[in-house]
DNA sequence: AAGCTCTCTGAATCGTCAC
DNA sequence: AGTGACGATTCAGAGAGCT
C-alpha cells in the first residue's frame, strides 16, 4: 500500500496521460484534488448528427440562423460539460486557465462566469510572429486570449507576484504577454515530417502560466493534452501533471516528448518570494531585545511627526497612543499605514527606518542556528 | 420637402445627440440606415470596497449608477436588447464595434454571435500607461477588448486595408493596438475641474476604428455617446454621426466639444509617427523561451564570477540573489552593472555574452510579421 | 530655454490571520 | 462567522513650479 502524498490526492494518476473523452475521465477522478487546470479546447467541433438540420436542398435566411444557433448550442453544451467536470476536480484554492480565439473564447468566458468561476484576469498572448492575413480583408490575427479564473468569488488562489515581476525586469507583469509562436526545433513533427499537432502551444507560454500560478509539487491537469506542452513544462518546473487526450497519435508524441524532458535543479526552481511569505515580527521584540529603548524617540519618514517608544511596544505621540501602524495612520489621516516603513530611529546621527531592525531579526531567524 | 441624401436615410437626425434610453431611441429610427455602430456600454464592473494606492491616496472608482446591474441575467437582458436594436438599424453592409473588459466582453461577444453578427476580429487595445495593480494580487489590467463584427456571415463590409497599412508604417495592421489612455488636455473636465466622464476613450482609438471601417460620408451611430469621442472624431474625419445619451451632463459636454472640432484638411490626416526606441527585453524572456535553462551557469565577462539562472529570471550566486544587474554589481562591488554585457553563457564551448540573445529577440520583434 | 523635482491620476471585480 | 489588527502594495505620463 502506498502512502498518499496529500490528503485527497491518493487516487490521482500523477504524471500520466489518460486515454479517453475528457469529460468522462475527469468525472472518474476524485473531486477537489487538483491545483490548476490548463485547457486549450478545440473550437472546430464536429457536430453531432442529431443537431444537424435536415438536408434541405435550399437554405433560406431563417434556416441559416437556426443552423448557426444549433451549432452554437452544441458547442455551448460541450463547454458547459467539460467546465463543470473541471470545476468539480479543482480544490477550493484551485484555478483554471483557458485559451481560445474569438471563435470560442466569448462563449467559454460567459460559461465560466455562469458556473461561478471568478475571473481574475484575461490575458492576451500577443504573438510576435503571427501568420499574416493574406487576403487583406481583416486585421492580422495576432493574438489569442487566455482567461484566468479562481474557483469562486473570494476563494484563495496562487499568484507568485514577485517571481513574475522578476521575469519582467522588476516591473509588475501585465495582462498582455509578447511571446513567439511555437516553431523550429520546439515544434514537434510526426514520422512524415509534418507538424504533429496543428495548434501546439509554445513552452514559454506555459512557463509563465505555471511559474505564476502554481508552486512546486502542485498538480496541474490538462484535459486537452495534445502533444503535451503542459506536461513537459510542468515536469521541468517540478510540478505534477495529469494529461487527458483521446487521440492516440498525440498521446504517443507527448509520451516520448515528456520522457526526454529533464527537471530543473531545485535551486533553479526557487523563485523570488514576497514579504508576505516571511515570518511576522512583533514590534515589541525590538524593545525586548534592546534594539530600541523605552522612551526613545521615533521620527516619521517625512520628518513631520515624532513619537516615543513605550515598554510594551506601543508608541505614544501627541494625543495618540497605539501600535506603530495606528499612530502613523492617525498622524497622516490615512486609512492605514505600514509603521515598519513609516518610522525611523536615530543611529549615529542618521535617520534609519525601523524596518532594518526587523530585517536583522528575520536574518537571524533564517540562520540554521 | 427635403431631398433624401441616401436611400433609407431620409429621416436620420444626422450630427445630433439624441436624448433618451438608447434602446427606445434606436427602435424609433429607420431600419437598415446606418453604416457603422460604435458601442461602449457599461462594463458592469461589480466593484466592492474602496481601493487605495500604496501612498494611501484613494482611487476614484467607476461607481456610477449607470454601471450597476443586479445580476448577470439583468446584464444579459440589457445586452440582448440593445444589440437587437442596433442590428435592426444597421445596413446589410454595416458593421459594429463593441468595447469592453473581462467583466462584460465575453457576454457581449457570445450575444453578438447568437444574434447572427459575424465576428471579423477581436482587437486588443493595449494601454501604454494603464493603472497598475496596487495590491500585487493579479496582473496589471493593461488592455481592453474590442469586437468588430459584420451584420451577417458573408455580408460585405468596409475595410480600408491600405489606409491602415499606411497608419502602421507600411506594415499590415495587427489585431493588437498600442495606444495611451485618455489624459492631459484631451481629458474633458467639468466646471469643478473634475473629469467630466469616468471612462472617456482616447480619440486615437476612434481614429483608427473610423479610418479602418468607414468611408467619408458614412453614418456612424454611438448609442452610449458619453462625452462624444465618437462624434468628435467622426466630424474630424468627415463622417456623419448620431449620438444617443441619456445623461444631460454628458450631452452638454459633448455638444460643446464637437462644436469646437474642425474637420481635417486632407493633408492634415498625415500623422508623424515617432521613432520607436529599442524595445525593452526582460532577461526572464530568455528563460521562458528556453534560450537559457534554469540551472544553467553564467560566467562574468572577466571570468572571475559565476551564477546560476533561476526559473523566474533571477540569478543566484555565492551569497547573492537578484537580477542580472544586481548580482553583477554585488560581485564587482559597483553601484550598478549592465548585466547584459557583464554575463556570458557557454555556447559550443565558447563564452558568449548574453546580450547576443537579447539581440535575437529584438531582431524578431522588429520583423514585420 | 532646458531640465529638474514634485504631485497627481487612470473602466479595478486588488488581504489575511488571530481571536 | 464576525471583528479588529497587522502591514503589504504602483507605473507611465502629464502638468505645475522651480532653478
Amino acid at each position: 500500500m502506498t502512502k498518499p502524498r496529500k490528503k485527497g490526492a491518493a487516487a490521482l494518476p500523477l504524471n500520466t496521460i489518460l486515454d479517453g473523452d475528457c469529460i468522462e475521465v475527469m468525472n472518474s477522478l476524485p473531486e477537489n484534488s487538483v491545483d490548476l487546470i490548463f485547457a486549450d479546447p478545440p473550437y472546430n467541433l464536429q457536430l453531432k448528427g442529431d443537431l444537424h438540420r435536415p438536408d434541405n436542398s435550399k437554405v433560406d435566411a431563417v434556416d441559416d440562423e437556426w443552423d448557426q444557433f444549433s451549432s452554437f448550442a452544441a458547442y455551448d453544451k460541450f463547454t458547459r460539460e467539460w467546465l463543470a467536470a473541471a470545476r468539480r476536480l479543482l480544490k477550493p484554492t484551485g484555478a483554471i486557465w483557458v485559451i481560445g480565439s474569438y471563435h470560442n473564447v466569448f462563449r467559454m468566458g460567459a460559461e465560466l462566469q455562469n458556473q461561478g468561476f471568478w475571473i481574475l484576469n484575461d490575458v492576451v498572448w500577443r504573438k510576435s510572429n503571427p501568420m499574416p492575413n493574406f487576403r487583406g480583408k481583416r486585421f492580422t490575427n495576432a493574438h489569442e486570449t487566455m482567461i484566468w479564473a479562481s474557483k469562486s468569488e473570494g476563494s484563495k488562489y496562487t499568484f507568485n507576484y514577485e517571481a513574475l515581476k522578476s521575469l519582467n525586469e522588476g516591473v509588475q507583469m501585465r495582462s498582455d504577454w509578447v511571446l513567439p509562436i511555437c516553431t523550429g526545433h520546439e515544434r514537434l513533427k510526426n514520422e512524415n515530417g509534418e507538424k504533429a499537432h496543428p495548434t501546439q502551444k509554445p513552452e514559454s507560454l506555459l512557463h509563465r502560466v505555471l511559474v505564476g500560478s502554481t508552486n512546486p509539487g502542485d498538480v496541474v491537469l490538462d484535459p486537452f493534452f495534445g502533444t503535451g506542452t503542459t506536461g513537459a513544462v510542468a515536469k521541468m518546473l517540478g510540478r505534477e501533471f495529469i494529461g487527458i487526450e483521446r487521440e492516440e497519435e498525440y498521446r504517443k508524441v507527448a509520451e516520448k516528448r515528456i520522457k526526454s524532458v529533464k527537471k530543473y535543479d531545485k535551486e533553479a526552481l526557487e523563485v523570488s518570494t514576497s514579504k508576505r511569505a516571511q515570518p511576522r515580527v512583533p514590534f515589541g521584540q525590538l524593545v525586548e531585545r534592546g534594539m530600541l529603548r523605552p522612551g526613545e524617540e521615533l521620527t516619521s519618514m517625512n520628518g513631520r511627526y515624532k513619537a516615543k517608544v513605550r515598554a510594551d511596544g506601543t508608541l505614544v505621540g501627541k494625543d495618540v497612543k497605539g501600535s506603530i501602524h495606528q499612530v502613523g495612520a492617525a498622524y497622516e489621516g490615512a486609512p492605514s499605514c505600514n509603521g515598519w516603513t513609516y518610522w525611523t530611529y536615530k543611529k549615529e546621527g542618521k535617520k534609519v527606518p525601523i524596518d532594518l531592525l526587523r530585517q536583522e531579526i528575520r536574518a537571524e531567524m533564517a540562520r540554521p542556528n
